[in-house]
DNA sequence: GATACTGGTTACCTCAAAGATACCGGGATA
DNA sequence: TATCCCGGTATCTTTGAGGTAACCAGTATC
């Protein structure tokens, strides 16, 4: 609650770009993420979520303060202090955002071996035959754009 | 399996569209839905998904195909026939498609209630205040444009 | 007076996904 | 001969999310 974000809590090396799942915008699983544990400061979410700009942040919570997932107090101080936290709404989407961390845990490194896999084979090939693919019988006859 | 894909599977009414969870680009989930039950052939699943054009279709199965989502079978017969089948892996994505279909049963109509609430609202408002927000305490100070 | 801090705003640009439209090859069928 | 079917391809245009850079108000501090 207190205590400050990681500011590497976002691995930017890690394979979760390459995640098939999206939570709303680009960054609002993340924010989701940064609110778990208690109320964020704007300048505080901009810490592990490196590289957003201002405008962006910004946009994404204005979204999500639409959309029920996240409230957003101000308080009357110098030098002026907002605070976004979680609704329980916004709450929810913890289940599935750990849904797909689930699986992304279990089978993206199948889906990112398939695509290295993929690029890596000269030409995977379109099939002929009247019989159906199986591995060893593929013949490369139309190949696209060679 | 050998039963015809329903054209209005998917309700082009449906509030799905505002949905903030993403599997894949934007059609496919849809797919997966559509190979649930079996292998389709290329036309057969432009049915259901209703206004997409044979490029965007073709696109999202090359990709899929990539990331060893589905296999794609060519019979040489004529006319030509093409089958598309999900492998075990795009079959994993279904626990994660019914997961966020179960989210948006549960929660979807809170979300758009939301979001109602907030374009109907005349201004949601900036808080002031050495006080946290409270209903009845927002004030509306400093409205952005208007 | 100059500078810094917070939480933004504004104008502009970029780039990839998606869509619109048209066309194709080759055998089967009328 | 003409047409249809299937599974695409080729181009062009649109759309919108996201990014870059600069600026701002109000107070406090140097």
């Amino acid at each position: 609650m207190a205590e400050p974000l990681d500011p590497e809590m976002f691995d930017p090396v890690c394979p979760s770009s390459a995640m098939p799942i999206q939570i709303g915008d680009k960054w609002t699983a993340m924010v989701v993420i940064c609110l778990e544990s208690g109320p964020r400061r704007f300048t505080e979410l901009r810490v592990p979520l490196r590289g957003i700009t201002p405008k962006v942040l910004t946009q994404t919570l204005r979204a999500m303060e639409r959309d029920g997932l996240v409230t957003r107090t101000a308080y009357d101080e110098n030098p002026p202090r907002v605070e976004y936290e979680l609704t329980d709404l916004g709450r929810t989407l913890l289940t599935l955002i750990d849904a797909a961390r689930a699986w992304s845990r279990d089978h993206l490194p199948a889906l990112l071996e398939a695509r290295e896999r993929h690029e890596t084979t000269p030409r995977p090939a379109l099939l002929r035959a009247g019989e159906p693919s199986r591995p060893g019988t593929a013949a490369s006859t139309h190949l696209h754009r060679q």
